[in-house]
DNA sequence: CCTGCCGGGCG
DNA sequence: CGCCCGGCAGG
């Protein structure tokens, strides 16, 4: 009753009131017919990105919550554009992380792989690497800081089996390394982010426990199993012998040859090529080592670093590089390829935090050009496409993309531009709350205004 | 606090 | 659709 009452009420005498001291019965009806105020004024002020931009960074929502979850830093982070970019990149790292978890694994294991050999053949030499392996295998992660970091890159540089690592290899263990490095120096946000880092490489030290075994244990289960078991167990007094068929190769020059003891290896170097007899045995004996190593049925730990890297570079040598440069020209591009591949692959809580946002992503109209009402922003709206809003997983990643992308994007070219808020005086401020019937039917609704537009 | 307005619910 | 309101963000 009242309401008809007062909107009829509001009507009539608004359009003859409102005309007769505005003159603006002519825009107002304009507007009215055309309801230019939706589009132009939900797309211009707040809109999806405004709320977008605010949620994402206060942390108050849903998705926030879930992406606080999904990632640490992001919360811990400080600044909103970065934490931003982390929440972005957020998706990369997770695709990545492995990676870069891999390749810094790799690198401790690699060097922590000479000093393995010993302790799975004998005694002789167990008493150099005995020490080093229980340090690097039970690293604290927290603990290990870049010097060991360092270490282990300028070891592995150094004196990694050039096999083992392919220049690729090499560069993209440099590139991720060197940005930790930056990051760290510079604040210490990205120290919690590395650290957080170091802090998975353990929990996915499993898998990643077999590059370190890698050099003596193939890919069997059961022995990995047996490894991981006996690093994370202990030192393991002893080991099994079949666990490992280790043997050992001389590395002179034009000698192949291949023993299955470090006694006989050495035998061999000494008498062979070093031409000693007993007698020097002690002197020389450290100069043995260098002329044999350790080999398995496999030789090499390629396999499964190769396996590795080929699961790993699709993704992870892709995504590396760009998580650390927002990298602003057009992350749409690179960042659909990344997120598109990644999501298929991918488990799909990464979908559930996304699509949290996703409801952001079907009017993604203006971004920038707030001006124009058209939709001449749409640059990174082909994702939404028509959206059947079923809830396939198709349209899930897609829209993920979209989003993610668009998040970015956001955070990139909304912030700077986004419109503080509407400082021209609308209806009800205009007329006063107790006049509310004059008010323009949106803002009688709490829309925006459509009277009084800025 | 007030103001502007988005998102959503109701008929 | 029209109408209204909860609630949020900015001042
Ligand atoms: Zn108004």
């Amino acid at each position: 009753m009242n309401h008809k009452r007062r909107g009829q009420t509001n009507r009539t005498g608004r359009d003859e009131k409102s005309s007769a001291s505005l003159g603006l019965d002519l825009d107002r009806l304009s507007s009215r017919r055309q309801t230019v105020m939706l589009p132009k004024s939900r797309l211009g002020k707040r809109s999806p990105l405004g709320a977008l931009v605010g949620s994402a960074c206060p942390t108050p929502g849903p998705h926030t919550n879930l992406e606080t979850g999904e990632t640490d830093f992001s919360v811990a982070a400080g600044h909103q554009a970065k934490v931003k970019g982390h929440l972005g990149l957020k998706v990369y790292f997770q695709c990545g992380t492995p990676g870069v978890a891999d390749q810094l694994d790799a690198m401790q294991s690699d060097v922590s792989t000479r000093p393995h050999p010993a302790p799975s053949s004998g005694s002789s030499r167990s008493v150099s690497s005995c020490i080093d392996v229980p340090q690097s295998q039970r690293r604290s992660p927290q603990e290990v800081d870049m010097d060991e970091l360092m270490a282990a890159m300028v070891l592995s540089s150094l004196s990694c089996s050039p096999l083992l690592h392919s220049p690729a290899n090499t560069d993209t263990a440099a590139a991720p390394m060197d940005c930790g490095g930056s990051e760290l120096s510079d604040s210490g946000s990205s120290g919690y982010w590395s650290v957080g880092h170091a802090n998975r490489s353990p929990a996915a030290s499993p898998p990643t426990a077999e590059p370190d075994a890698g050099p003596a244990t193939p890919p069997d289960e059961g022995l990995d199993m047996d490894m991981e078991q006996v690093l994370f167990d202990e030192p393991a007094p002893r080991k099994r012998k079949n666990s490992v068929k280790v043997a050992y190769r001389c590395l002179w020059p034009s000698c192949g040859k291949v023993l299955t003891s470090v006694v006989g290896i050495k035998r061999h170097i000494r008498t062979t090529h070093l031409c000693r007899g007993g007698e020097h045995e002690r002197c020389s004996r450290s100069e043995e080592d260098f002329y044999y190593t350790e080999i398995n049925q496999q030789q090499q730990p390629s396999p499964p670093q190769r396996l590795l890297c080929g699961a790993a570079s699709p993704t992870s040598p892709a995504s590396p590089p760009s998580p650390p440069p927002p990298s602003p020209p057009s992350p749409p591009s690179s960042a659909c390829g990344a997120l598109s591949r990644s999501a298929p692959s991918s488990p799909g809580r990464l979908w559930q935090v996304q699509s949290e946002h996703s409801y952001q992503a079907p009017p993604p109209s203006h971004v920038v050009s707030t001006a124009a009402p058209g939709t001449a922003s749409c640059r990174w709206t082909p994702t939404p496409t028509p959206t059947p809003t079923c809830h396939s997983r198709q349209v899930l990643s897609v829209r993920v993309r979209s989003v993610s992308v668009g998040e970015q994007w956001l955070q990139q070219h909304s912030a700077p531009c986004r419109r503080i808020r509407g400082e021209a005086k609308k209806c009800r401020k205009v007329y006063g709350i107790e006049h509310r019937d004059q008010w323009c039917t949106a803002c009688r609704w709490k829309k925006a205004c459509q009277r009084f537009h800025d």
